[in-house]
RNA sequence: UCCUGGGUAGCUCAGCUGGUAGAGCAGGUGGCUGUUAACCACCGGGUCGGGGGUUCGAGUCCCUCCCCAGGAGCCA
């Protein structure tokens, strides 16, 4: 029996007799000669037939495969130019596992729905595969970060009893007959695991409710929760713009092929480096004030900034257009930010807080903080926010109990994948997206 | 929820000022010994998103509802 081998190692077996289990992905019947294009997952490889090769029963059964037919193909290896990827089969041959019906993904273009709604199947496509390729090397490039600084994995619960913050709306579920929500955020579990380790993330599925229907939202996706005791906003500053270097950097080296399946201008990931431009709220504000910003914004259809109010979806693509690599954006006014965001002791209406925005208009990827340790402060945030006091009992304990401050952040995993591989939507950075109107397949 | 653009064959789309519906791909049949999204010939395939209206006549015009995409708001 020839051995089983995968297509990424092909090329250690020229002139050797093997065996390939694939799907077929093309076949050019040509008279008394045939050419099948198989996929193993590994990679893709050209099997070639003349009817000497194979038995008249094979020929014929060669001829008739269908696309995404499975099959075990068997020959001997060879390098030839006139194969893609410079290696074929000679097939001495060919055992049909299954004939696949008629395949729905042609082709030729598709729209985006008809696509997700044949997700299940779209998962095979090269575009898919090198996403899902980056992705993997992502989140593997994000734990191989947190470990090697001493960061201990807190997975924190999905099923929560009330809401990390107050805005976002939550799925509510049945939970022995009272009321839970999915969690949104791990962070208020992560805040108490910082007192007992230091240093600690979380990483996991997060749920919002949100009416966002654009292409930058999922109602379920992924974010990674690192959150440091004894620290504040400028470690969390600097934490983030390693973590996002170190991974791109990280996906350039090891995801080369991926990202060039995927055209993706890597110029634009290579200048990918610390220091990231840092600008205050503040200094965001005159910039976006100023007469020919104010034109550009308005000539795209953003809605006038406010000083004082939250930056628009716009606002922060024409200021990630100004750099080449993430901008911090930090110190927003309290008012605009979430209720547990300690306050700048040098300017109370502003809060010790940043995001990222990503390049080319990918919008904000990181949120973070530094979060209010005063057992005071944070009861009277609570009960400004109109939020239940009862269920954060927990939450303030951790203020009564050696209360150190402490900071963390949030980066989401699909934005960054969207952004590293340059996919249009974050629906195409998750095997299975969720979004407002979809929950299949 | 709002704004904009769409819904015609399995898929992607064309269809002019209203006159009985088209292409490419996919599928089927036949041909072809080095193809590269193979090619050539032939064949099958339609509730033109649903309902109502105007008209001698509606894919085309009007009303209404549904669905989708892009964007806004909110957020990672």
């Amino acid at each position: 029996m020839p051995p089983i081998v995968a297509i990424r190692d092909l090329a250690r077996f020229v002139g050797e007799q093997v065996t390939l289990q694939g799907w077929v992905t093309h076949r050019r019947s040509k008279g008394r000669i045939a050419f099948l294009v198989v996929r193993d997952g590994s990679g893709n490889c050209q099997a070639v037939a003349s009817v000497q090769d194979v038995s008249a029963d094979q020929f014929e059964q060669l001829a008739r495969l269908t696309h995404e037919s499975a099959v075990r193909l068997t020959g001997v290896v060879r390098e030839d130019e006139r194969a893609p990827g410079g290696f074929e089969l000679q097939l001495a041959g060919v055992e049909t596992v299954q004939l696949a019906e008629e395949y729905p993904i042609g082709r030729k273009e598709h729209g985006i729905e008809f696509l997700l709604d044949h997700r299940h199947l779209w998962l095979r496509h090269k575009g898919p595969w090198a996403v899902m390729r980056i992705r993997d090397e992502i989140v593997k490039a994000c734990r191989d970060f947190m470990y090697e600084r001493d960061f201990l994995l807190i997975d924190s619960p999905i099923l929560t009893p009330a809401a990390c913050e107050g805005t976002s709306t939550l799925f509510e579920t049945d939970y022995f007959g009272a009321p839970a929500y999915l969690s949104q955020s791990g962070q208020l579990y992560v805040e108490p695991a910082c007192i007992a380790h230091g240093k600690v993330y979380c990483f996991g599925p997060t749920f919002r409710a949100e009416k966002s229907d654009t292409r930058r939202h999922l109602t379920e996706f992924w974010m990674i929760e690192p959150e440091i005791a004894w620290a504040g906003l400028d470690e969390i500053m600097a934490l983030a713009e390693q973590m996002i270097s170190h991974i791109v950097a990280r996906v350039l080296e090891r995801r080369s092929e991926e990202l060039a399946i995927l055209e993706r201008d890597t110029t634009k990931l290579e200048s990918v480096t610390p220091p990231f431009p840092r600008l205050s709220y503040d200094d965001v504000a005159e910039r976006l004030t100023r007469p020919d910003i104010v034109a550009r914004a308005q000539q795209a259809g953003a809605p006038p900034f406010q000083p004082g109010s939250d930056l628009g979806a716009l606002d922060e693509t024409i200021l990630g257009e100004m750099f080449d690599r993430p901008l911090i954006i930090h110190r927003y006014p309290t008012a605009v930010k979430a209720f547990y965001m300690e306050p700048d002791p040098e300017r109370p209406d502003r809060a010790l807080c940043m995001d990222i925005i990503a390049p080319e208009g990918y919008g904000e990827i990181i949120g973070g903080s530094q979060r209010i340790h005063d057992h005071e402060l944070l009861a009277r945030r609570i009960d400004e926010n109109g939020l239940p006091e009862q269920a954060f009992r927990w939450y303030l304990d951790i203020r009564r109990f050696g209360t150190v401050p402490h900071a963390g952040f949030g980066m989401g995993i699909e934005r960054l994948v969207a952004w590293i591989s340059g996919a249009r939507h974050t629906r195409e950075a998750i095997p299975y997206p969720r979004t407002l109107r979809r929950l299949y397949p």
